[in-house]
DNA sequence: ATATTGACAGGCA
DNA sequence: GTGCCTGCCAATA
């Protein structure tokens, strides 16, 4: 076949240059993060964990940023170690985070989630890797 | 091409 | 337990 590689997605192919370059990284976190269940939460941590980028957990909420509306990722059920809302302020308003997750019966306080370590669903755990 | 930043995490004082 | 430093890898303020 011609060197023109299939992307699944079109929206963001403008933003994943590095998809370019084998690095599907993005696409694989929003994935991840498409399979949290309701009423669950994971980490960036865990999720850089699940794809093999142990410590690139950055990256992972570099993703999130990136994430195009059409692929409907749960990025509100994503939070930092520390169980806090730390990209609420990227939300839209930032109170949407929030209410996701108090939908969600995920209960908030002070921008950190209740009862985080019952709530945390680890993908490389719970998708049994 | 270089420097700075970023929705994080782990280690150490 | 808190606080500072470093590592991680890609995007660009």
């Amino acid at each position: 076949m011609p060197a023109k590689k299939a992307k699944p997605v079109k929206e963001e192919q403008a933003r994943v240059t590095t998809a370019d370059k084998h690095f599907h990284f993005f696409e694989d976190v929003w994935s991840v993060a498409r399979q949290i269940p309701k009423g669950r939460v994971t980490s960036y941590g865990a999720i850089a964990n699940y794809l093999g980028a142990k410590g690139s957990a950055r990256m992972v909420g570099w993703a999130m940023s990136s994430v195009p509306a059409k692929l409907k990722v749960p990025a509100h059920r994503v939070v930092n170690r520390n169980g806090m809302l730390s990209g609420k302020a990227h939300f839209n308003p930032p109170e949407k985070m929030e209410q996701l997750l108090k939908k969600e019966r995920i209960l908030v306080e002070k921008d950190k989630v209740v009862d985080f370590k019952n709530k945390f669903w680890d993908p490389a755990t719970e998708l049994g890797l």
